[in-house]
DNA sequence: GTGGTCTAGACCACT
DNA sequence: GTGGTCTAGACCACC
């Protein structure tokens, strides 16, 4: 995995754990690999790690087990919303971005079109 | 002009400049505010102000006069490019990270729509 | 390091961190000095050396890790064009300054010679 | 003529006036342009012009007679000098500068040919 | 400990 | 008055 510099190596962390759930590659219960483990593969200091899971558990998309690790939430609807309220931050926050460039919806949407061709 | 708190404030200047530049209240060759000026303006310090400055000459979107002031480029195709590469910039990462949300482009479209009648 | 006073040191600190590069004192992937070392060991104020390194990155000579140190950049192309065009740089402006003078090349290289050994 | 940024504007025209009388354009006791014709020939606050006048009276290369305007020297030996001491200043920062990146007189020189052939 | 941002205030050179 | 550089000192987020 390779980390973008302007965003903190946690918070891309913790976005790959969330999108590997939406996606189903992680699925409900499922283990997570231990901090130790993750930190090596991901070439990361283990406090990085630490604080990801500790953030993740704070968004009760998983929670710890004392001495067993840690574990993707088993609440159907906690992953539910997840991705709905992902997708929503996102949104909010690229139209007002492409707002503030003088662009309409059907700017945006002529621009995505063009863009998934390759002719942006 | 009021300040997000996770976005360095001269980024966000240096973004209202450009976007003044892209949507036209600014034009070509125009003088901007004077650091002192602009720095009052934004009730900013003026060293912040100048770093926006020297940023924006970096990027070749502003250049300086000695003792003059700081005036918008007047190279029309800089000033074109700048629009359309912070629109592509911004397409390409909102793009990617509904891809990792397992979302197709069709999806993107239907959830923009419903953002824009308030019913996402 | 003695810094000459009609240079800005910041630009002087930049020149000596290239060169250091470009003669091998600093290889590809080195950490260079923190920000607060190499200010104490400059004794220079440590926003002058932080604006050195913003800087060097923005030119991708360097690259930063959050929390970590700053870095000599691993693209070995980007390490190769430093020295070439640092030079080329020098030479257009020096051959340029020269021709004004209304010396040619055989001129200015005779010149050099006599430099060299002291009779000029 | 056009101005480069990082240069005071007084000595790029200083520098042009000097090569003017080193290429033998003006001649000894050349009358020079009014501090006003020059002022609006390079688009040029008066003041500015007002300053390169005294600096190159500063340095006895023009003088000025009141309310005839501004003059070459008519000294031949300050003209001669000025030719040998400009070449010898830049030489100087030239060979510094190149030394600083690791290279030696005749890499130097190789690299000038180079240049001078477009081979750079 | 590391870099990043910001404020405050000073001084300088240029126009 | 304009931008450019520098110091001093503070606070923050990240690793």
């Amino acid at each position: 995995m390779d980390f973008i510099n302007d965003t903190p190596i946690y918070i891309q962390i913790m976005d790959k754990i969330k999108s590997d759930i939406i996606t189903g590659k992680l699925q409900k219960g499922d283990k997570l690999m231990s901090t130790r483990e993750l930190a090596v593969a991901l070439k990361v200091n283990p406090n990085t790690v630490q604080r990801v899971f500790k953030e993740l558990e704070n968004e009760s998309i998983c929670f710890t087990k004392r001495g067993m690790g840690t574990f993707v939430s088993e609440d159907d609807q906690t992953i539910e919303q997840l991705k709905t309220q992902l997708a929503k931050e996102k949104i909010t926050q690229f139209v007002a971005s492409m707002k503030a460039l003088n662009l309409g919806i059907e700017d945006i949407i002529k621009k995505l079109r063009a863009y998934e061709e390759g002719t942006l």
